[in-house]
DNA sequence: CACGTAGTTCGATCATGGTCAAACTTCGAC
DNA sequence: GTCGAAGTTTGACCATGATCGAACTACGTG
């Protein structure tokens, strides 16, 4: 049965109780993803999936989006054929304080040292 | 030709300035690793290779040390045939501020959370 | 309804990295 | 020198995950 009319299609979060180290990590090791929250933090509000500089296929963004979505860093909602994307940064900084800071200031720190 | 008598054997690592954090999130990605680090932070002094409390084999156990100074996390020196391990957390800290206090921390909530 | 745009799903491929056992090296002690 | 203890090296195995193209679905617009 296909979803009524006005209601906008859902995406499931996981709750931050559930959002392991592990899964936080398995995420931001990956360069594109790290990108990908780079830009978002860089920009300072919510960006669509299309939006984003990333040097990869659609499909493996779908990918990747899923994969900071599960890890429990960013939040995704549908505007019309439009996915936006958000950093749950309140959130991660209080299931782990300092964090994802931490990781985004590094990330800007690295990417810079290596910029031509 | 073997080296001379009196010195120890030597162990390479990694300037600071070479280190990304690339590098380092590869490194402690792994949970046998982040277990390494994490008893490291606790003891609050150096260990030898052989007294951590993790689930595998020598030789494995071999391979993560070497990831982990080659990531620059730790700093290893040989003391007769043991060989010891230290934190680097003044060059970390100031190569990536706040990112190792913090995934120690983190490291600490996590596995808290999931012990008996 | 037809079309275009945004994103997803599926299946296949392929590189990476964690793992172990076995043989080896290095050192201290006897 | 011989032995044992502490690590290392090597080679093989295997699971995981990043990647893509092709076919698909969902929505807004005319």
């Amino acid at each position: 049965m296909p979803r009524p009319r006005t209601a906008a299609r859902m995406v499931e979060h996981p709750a931050m109780t559930d959002v392991t180290l592990q899964h936080v990590l398995e995420a931001l090791v990956d360069p594109v993803r790290r990108t990908v929250v780079s830009q978002l933090a860089q920009a300072g509000q919510d960006i669509s999936c299309g939006t984003f500089d990333v040097p990869v296929s659609r499909s493996t963004l779908t990918h990747h989006f899923n994969v900071l979505r599960e890890a429990g860093v960013i939040r995704q909602y549908y505007v019309g054929t439009t996915k936006m994307n958000a950093l749950r940064t309140d959130e991660m900084n209080e299931r782990f304080p300092g964090l994802l800071p931490a990781l985004i200031a590094a990330s800007a720190e690295d990417t810079a040292s290596s910029a031509a």
